[in-house]
DNA sequence: CTTGTAATTATTCATATGAATAAATAACCT
DNA sequence: AGGTTATTTATTCATATGAATAATTACAAG
């Protein structure tokens, strides 16, 4: 039914699917939905334009399919932690819950110039009002987001679910924008930031959303 | 040499260059610099596509300027605030300092079409990577930011300055995301939003940046 | 009123861009 | 080998778009 099915084999092959979406994942990333275009795509993936729409339809098609290929990575890591938390303890620290959540794309931006990409995609994508970006979104995420609501009103039983899920939001927004926007954050600090490690950076994010999240009524 | 000024004068006149950038505004928030397209603004606006260039020049001077135009009033509300904070008191509450940063924005997004969309420009250009995109944010609220670092530092002894400078980075990015995104935070708490009015999801932001700022270390 | 300048519109230009089509090449099966 | 399907490229299409230029109108001063 016309879809390549190169990786079964055991020769390499530069499957320039894959390569498609690296770059795509780059250039979105830089540029965003509206601003990339797919000539740049196809020639820093060394590939004809006309493969593009050969493997994926349209731009939009491609950006959604790059969008889930580590979005689906991401959740997924989050399920995991959660699950292996939730194996250890029946009522982990809020601190745990946030640093599990939170620890797959900080790893995955640090990992490589493309996880790097993935952040910035994501950030953009939060940013954009259309119906379509919002589907996008929620189909990716929302399951895994209000599993760990439901887990934080587990350990947080003093504060109301309505709550904790708009806690939740506040999150959200405070790590994407951190992670994506640390260069600025350079600027806030007048220069001060090298003496943070990167690690420490997370630590003090999670310290300030688990405090936030704890906050009494 | 060149520029109208129509103001002065006693008539009404439609002005045509601010009705220009309310709908560039309008049409910036919905599609983002890159998506925007200068003929629909002109369309909106009831004007010649011509006259854009007259008043503006290009594009990105368009967009510029209309970002200038709210966000200098807004942070100069800010200003305002902190100042009245700090004459009433020597060492006002986190919240209150927490409340007065983001009570003019709040307000504006609530104001009016045009306030709302200016929150949602905001929020699109926080997540562009582009230089340009950096130095305007800088140029626009880089001054008040700073000041409200200060008296927080000022208020909260036992926390480092460089801390509260990035626990500020995590507050904007708390803020713009949730103020752009109340639709999504409706998601999350399945529908139980209704039971929360605007000014009690404000009280609730204040009380978790206030409680996040505050974490020990 | 007429002349100079500011404001506004109509039109054109050049190019960028997503999509489409057709042709060519490679891989696979029998 | 021969035929069929999958992959890849070259080329064309249609249109969107920012910018530029020229023409027109409004308006003020003398």
């Amino acid at each position: 039914m016309g879809r390549p099915s190169r990786n079964d084999g055991a020769g390499a092959g530069p499957d320039l699917r894959d390569g498609i979406l690296d770059h795509a994942e780059l250039v979105f990333a830089e540029a965003g939905f509206a601003g990339a275009n797919l000539r740049e795509i196809a020639a820093r993936a060394g590939v004809n334009q006309g493969l593009i729409r050969y493997y994926f339809g349209s731009k939009a098609d491609l950006f959604d399919e790059c969008f889930r290929r580590r979005g689906g990575v991401l959740a997924g890591h989050r399920h995991v932690n959660l699950d292996r938390l939730l194996e250890m303890s029946d009522a982990p620290s809020v601190e745990d819950i946030v640093y599990a959540y939170l620890k797959p794309q900080w790893d995955m931006k640090y990992s490589s110039p493309n996880g790097a990409a993935f952040v910035a995609m994501q950030a953009r994508l939060h940013a954009e009002p259309e119906e379509h970006a919002l589907r996008l979104r929620r189909e990716v995420y929302d399951a895994s987001v209000k599993r760990y609501i439901a887990t934080l009103a587990l350990v947080l039983p003093q504060i109301p679910k309505d709550i904790i899920s708009v806690r939740m939001a506040f999150l959200v927004g405070a790590y994407l924008f951190m992670l994506n926007d640390l260069g600025r954050i350079g600027d806030l600090t007048e220069g001060h930031l090298t003496s943070f490690g990167k690690d420490e950076m997370l630590d003090q994010l999670v310290r300030f959303l688990s405090a936030g999240l704890r906050a009494p009524l």
